[in-house]
DNA sequence: TTCCAAGTGGTACTCAGTACCGTACGGGAT
DNA sequence: ATCCCGTACGGTACTGAGTACCACTTGGAA
């Protein structure tokens, strides 16, 4: 890695770190991006040219977690006709990895609070569910399911991991463990009658 | 109904004739609140009294549509353990009564493209449905369903509402119908191996 | 070392959204 | 019909997000 690079990764984290303290002391809105690019050591126009907006710091992830999807749709599949068991190894896969926040003991619960306290980063944080809800598609389908499932499959897939969120509150650890609960309950109640 | 009330209502929906014509005209990041404000003849400041941001115009029916929901679970259920019956009956009872957008054939397909096209549009959509699953959510629980499957299948529903409205494309008329068979569908394949 | 490309930060602008204030008007009182 | 009060209106002024532009610096290749 070429020292401009190294320059610019460590920008990046100044910012987002600096992004990150400043919400949790005085809240989303109470934060101008002067105040992020000031505590940054970095001048204004530069946070614009990292991040596109004041949220995105806050969802620095997403890329990495579609990039994580996709790389997993190439991974050997356990039972191809199995959806609910290829979408839980995809998420397994993926979760195993980490990525930067939801890997992060600190900022994952900051960033939880904050969503649910701020109507705007809640639309913000579902754009993010979409995109993982597209890759999971496409990684669905690139392990041979049907392509009309595949879609209703990523978000069914994703509305687990909704309820799981909400489930399992701050703590990043029981993500995974509450997703598996809730897609297993899935699988089990959807046709009571049928 | 008071002659205030009635200029009121004209008000609000000159702003939201003026908005969606502006909107499908430019497209909605090339027209301004005051652009809005000046063909709809009133003030910019009026044009916030009645709507929050220059995005909300566009979900004015939001209010509505989660009041049905509220409606709705007080009409007898047709078979209360049955999750998907109650999901698909409350949504039709909803559906019939037609909202503002939605039971528009001029305004939904504009709204659609302006949906598809913009990205935080795409967001403030997902805020809707999840205010819209949260209603479900406690229509579900009034009709007697187990309060943490109330959640899920909330989610599900929209789940489905999402695949219906992203395979119906602009005609409203196909939502309900298409909406109907993708519930089906999960019902029938969520458990291939269970 | 020299030169080019790329990143930086400052200035200046548009526009969203908010606060404040004087004015106009609908609607209930006499 | 008139008066009065509360509410809605629209104008002014302000903060802050996001963009465009430009001069300056610096990393990296020749």
């Amino acid at each position: 890695m070429t020292l401009r690079e190294l320059k610019q990764q460590r920008v990046r984290e100044q910012i987002v770190e600096a992004a990150f303290a400043l919400y949790a002391e005085r809240g989303f809105d109470k934060v101008s991006v002067t105040d992020i690019a000031e505590r940054a050591q970095v001048g204004r126009t530069t946070f614009f040219r990292y991040f596109g907006d004041k949220q995105e710091v806050l969802f620095a992830d997403e890329q990495t977690l579609v990039e994580m999807f996709a790389a997993g749709s190439d991974a050997p599949a356990p039972a191809p006709r199995d959806l609910a068991g290829a979408l839980l190894q995809l998420w397994g896969l993926t979760y195993a990895k980490r990525d930067i926040v939801l890997g992060d003991k600190k900022l994952f619960p900051v960033r939880q609070r904050l969503i649910a306290t701020v109507p705007e980063l809640q639309d913000r944080s579902g754009r993010k569910m979409q995109r993982i809800a597209d890759a999971l598609e496409v990684a669905l389908r690139g392990r041979g399911a049907d392509p009309e499932l595949a879609l209703l499959a990523a978000q069914i897939g994703i509305a687990c991991f909704r309820v799981a969120l909400q489930t399992a509150g701050e703590d990043p650890e029981k993500v995974m463990p509450t997703m598996e609960r809730v897609v297993r309950q899935v699988i089990s109640t959807a046709s009571p009658s049928a």
